[in-house]
DNA sequence: GCTATACTATACTTAAATAATATAGATCAA
DNA sequence: TTGATCTATATTATTTAAGTATAGTATAGC
């Protein structure tokens, strides 16, 4: 039950392009860069959160990519709930029908409400959010002693 | 992200003990049965639940497993992390050596945060409250109409 | 003490999902 | 029209999950 690399890094690409949301465009390979993930990867991962029409990307020299909407607007939750398989921790939550056991399993409640905790916290903090903390962070721990 | 076999069907496991606990131990055959898990699978994923001192194994003819506690001093949020690899959802969560951004990682702190939602749901339900809620399906969706 | 019944420990196998890489191609701003 | 950039698909390697098999060890009760 570890969230995977692809939310982990899908999360921290978009706080990425948060962060130069201002700015314009960035290039996946700059973010390759700051992040330390392929740029392979990278454009993999990216193409669910076109597609949901989170990011749009700007082709030619100059191009890349960026928010497709302000970063107040965006919560991590959506984020988690696209790249892993929607806000749930087992198929049987919002598809009964894939278990025979569905009509008298105690247990599957206890995935749907505990499921529902987490989802509620990540969407409660958007990116903007995000951005305001990394901003913190980078503040606490200076490069330069 | 899903939950895995291991810590659903122990929490199965572990209702099925906890609505037979004043009855005396059950034999894990009877559980695989009602349950419809292998025998041999409930044998491995009993063990940590043992060494955990949740659940004690009476040997030998007219033995079986059963819980080291009553139900109400057991919580699914214990259970969940003891079968998954504790109660987070990243390694970096109480390990941040692992990982060499964790100093400057905004996203660390989500992690913990989505998975401390999470748990405190489930450490909020006892295998009693389950066994309740177990009951009050089972009357609700009766076998024969 | 014997023995059937049960739990215990470890090793192995298979299947699926994750994580990543590679290749070839399509777009379009300048 | 060119080259920087995104796009699509296929392939591979690695890890983890899930389950099975084998060979035990312990003990209650006769």
């Amino acid at each position: 039950m570890k969230l995977s690399t692809r939310s982990r890094y899908g999360t921290r690409l978009m706080l990425d392009l948060a962060e130069h949301y201002l700015a314009g465009p960035v290039h996946l390979s700059s973010v390759a860069r700051d992040q330390g993930i392929s740029v392979k990867y990278l454009e993999q991962i990216i193409i669910p959160l076109k597609k949901a029409n989170y990011v749009k990307s700007v082709r030619g020299p100059k191009g890349g990519h960026i928010l497709a909407k302000p970063p107040e607007e965006i919560t991590i939750g959506e984020i988690v709930a696209l790249l892993e398989d929607g806000a749930r921790l087992t198929e049987c939550a919002d598809n009964p029908l894939i278990c025979e056991r569905s009509p008298v399993c105690a247990t599957r409640y206890l995935w749907r409400e505990a499921a529902q905790a987490m989802f509620e916290k990540l969407e409660s903090i958007t990116l903007a959010d995000l951005v305001c903390r990394a901003k913190a962070e980078a503040d606490k721990e200076p490069d330069h002693v």
